[in-house]
DNA sequence: GTCTATAGTTAGATAGAC
DNA sequence: GTCTATCTAACTATAGAC
């Protein structure tokens, strides 16, 4: 028994293969959590067999692992981009839109994450924590020194974060309550289960004016 | 084999077990969801065997269902508590606290909460589903009532709500995350894990200012 | 690269003695 | 009411043929 490559160049097929592998894995653990999914259900939604997917996987871990940090990475990405030169309220803004359409695209990867913490992210690596936490310590300077500057109503900039996560992820997160309660009346779409497009949009309206009027100075 | 009396009058023993096991399902299920967690963590936890427990309990779903009627009575009461004849911004705000409180008191009946919707809330019945939507439902009417009485500012009652339960359950459910950021430079505690009375302190505060400022007409 | 067969674990639940 | 022993099903992972 051989083992594919690792970071050598690899065939198309094997791109291929992978891909569907991470495709089927992310549907899988976002929707049963770690512990909740298993290899015959990743293999089901892959069209592959069980020990093809550990042809080119080490195993369960490794491909939730592997999801974990491209999440994680695509999570730190939107908070790089506030730009401590540019309008204060509005950089802030744009972030929160930036995040609540992160929800709308990709609400499994949201839910992986979120499913993660929850259990006490015991699978992230202290490296990717501590990387967090710098990132986060250097946003939060850059909103002290926007306060500073009179250029936004004075909060706490870790609380702000806290509330911005919190209520973007949330339309990903809690989506089956969401439908619970907003009901599904638009029985023309296909209920596959996502929000559809009015709900992000007041989503989107209510967040702006939320953040708007707490943020002007 | 027999089994446990179901309604009728229970010893002081049995009453004594049931807790035990059900305080001990809280800690397992809300720290490793419901297909991460065994049966075994929660006899270890409980000090009971694990027949013993099954004495008690018809099996681990029983179990789950007793904790998940339990925390979906408690999370709808303070809804029902919002006095329509109040007034409108202070009934709001004392409802933010209310929840940020049970966040801070019973962390662990938020994160099996989450959980459960995270994983699509498949172990809610349709009933509880329905309570949920009508008690939702009433809420918004009141919300709205308020507004067109010109008491509190234009905002769509669904989004404020949810915007209201991610912001402060997300100090329960996204617990690990905060101490990842803040860090826990407080060595003198024993860190058991949950936020300190000062993080919550601040979440107070800043909660406080984002729905005044946003609800104020 | 992909498959069938299976090894090795672990988990939920039950039987029956005490 | 509680225990030891055990059954059965499910799951991860590996062996080895093709």
């Amino acid at each position: 028994m051989t083992t594919a490559p690792k970071t050598e160049k690899r065939s198309r097929i094997q791109r291929k293969n992978r891909k569907l592998i991470l495709e089927a894995a992310l549907d899988v653990f976002s929707a049963h959590g770690y512990r909740g999914s298993t290899l015959d259900q990743i293999a089901e939604q892959s069209g592959l067999s069980k020990p093809n997917i550990l042809y080119y996987f080490q195993g369960k871990e490794a491909i939730y692992q592997h999801l974990l940090a491209n999440i994680l990475a695509s999570w730190l990405e939107p908070l790089e981009a506030i730009d401590r030169d540019g309008d204060a309220v509005e950089e802030i803004i744009a972030y929160v839109q930036t995040k609540l359409a992160l929800s709308q695209q990709h609400p499994r990867q949201s839910r992986l994450f979120a499913n993660e913490i929850l259990q006490g992210a015991r699978r992230i690596s202290q490296q990717s924590k501590d990387e967090l936490k710098v990132l986060v310590e250097a946003t939060a300077e850059k909103i002290r020194a926007w306060i500073e500057a009179g250029r936004l109503a004075s909060v706490d900039p870790y609380h702000l974060l806290f509330s911005i996560w919190a209520s973007t992820q949330h339309y990903a997160d809690f989506e089956s309550q969401i439908t619970m309660i907003l009901g599904q009346e638009t029985l023309g779409n296909a209920q596959v289960g996502a929000l559809d497009e009015q709900t992000f949009e007041q989503a989107h309206a209510f967040l702006d004016m939320q953040f708007r009027r707490l943020l002007t100075p």
